[in-house]
DNA sequence: GTGATACTGGATATGTATATCCAGAATAGA
DNA sequence: TCTATTCTGGATATACATATCCAGTATCAC
């Protein structure tokens, strides 16, 4: 798959959700309004922030009125939860030459200490970042 | 995309670089023995072995007692040489929220540093790891 | 209730990664 | 040179991510 970057249905989530708490108001906002503020393709982001309400990340309201807020005040929304639905089947933290095999410390080759320090770091920043956090990028 | 860890094209090649610097030998080694002991489907590892010799990381030898080998000495070859042929276009080291864009520092969000950290952490065990190191992976 | 609105979900299209098959080119050995 | 052998490259197939379209359903305002 890839270096440490993210799919493009993981980005527009991280960046819908950066862009709500970037914009607190009383009204939820709708998708096509954020999707032209974030210049993503409509259709494709409306199954984007489906995924991310239906897994508690967002409010969606329908009918009048209606569209997408966050579910929680952004300091409590981790990246994790913005990323995971999106990252599932890819989620495997394992070994790297056995990326389907779990990691074990013994008989680990010379290399195992320093990719385990990256996969730790990546996993300790989506687990300690917050929406509020990428809620001021430009 | 994904999480830390790698497409199947170069896990295929980093286990196939272990193996050869894990059995030193004056002959070169067959791509479909190399196959039959990773568990990888011949054909396609064998797109994999040519694409990390025209790299220059491995040298193919045709014909009878021909095969592949490592171009160098393993401790020579850097993890980076043999991941990039393969993450090429993804190879997008940008910013969280715009992969496309180069990260500046000023203006940036609050999570800015922590993430430039699991990236530059990424980059530098590519950079500082050789095959040598994960030769003896299990 | 009625109608307008906006999310939801299914069907479909395109591109890329993964995987397979096979003819062609290059090499070693006789 | 001839032949067996092995890598190389093109054509093709499958799966998944990305992207689009549209009918259906839920909600608000009147």
């Amino acid at each position: 798959m890839c270096t440490v970057n993210f799919s493009a249905s993981t980005t527009h989530a991280l960046r819908a959700t950066a862009w709500l708490a970037a914009h607190p108001g009383e009204d939820a906002v709708l998708g096509r309004d954020l999707a032209r503020k974030l210049k993503i393709p409509p259709d494709y982001l409306s199954k984007v922030l489906a995924t991310l309400a239906r897994n508690g990340v967002l409010r969606a309201v329908r009918g009048a009125k209606g569209g997408y807020r966050l579910a929680r005040a952004p300091e409590r929304i981790k990246l994790a939860e913005v990323v995971t639905p999106f990252e599932g089947k890819r989620a495997r933290t394992g070994c790297l030459l056995h990326p389907d095999r779990p990691c074990r410390d013994s008989g680990a080759c010379s290399a195992h200490a320093s990719w385990g320090g990256v996969s730790q770091a990546y996993r300790d920043f989506l687990d300690r970042t917050t929406v509020a956090d990428i809620r001021d990028h430009p």
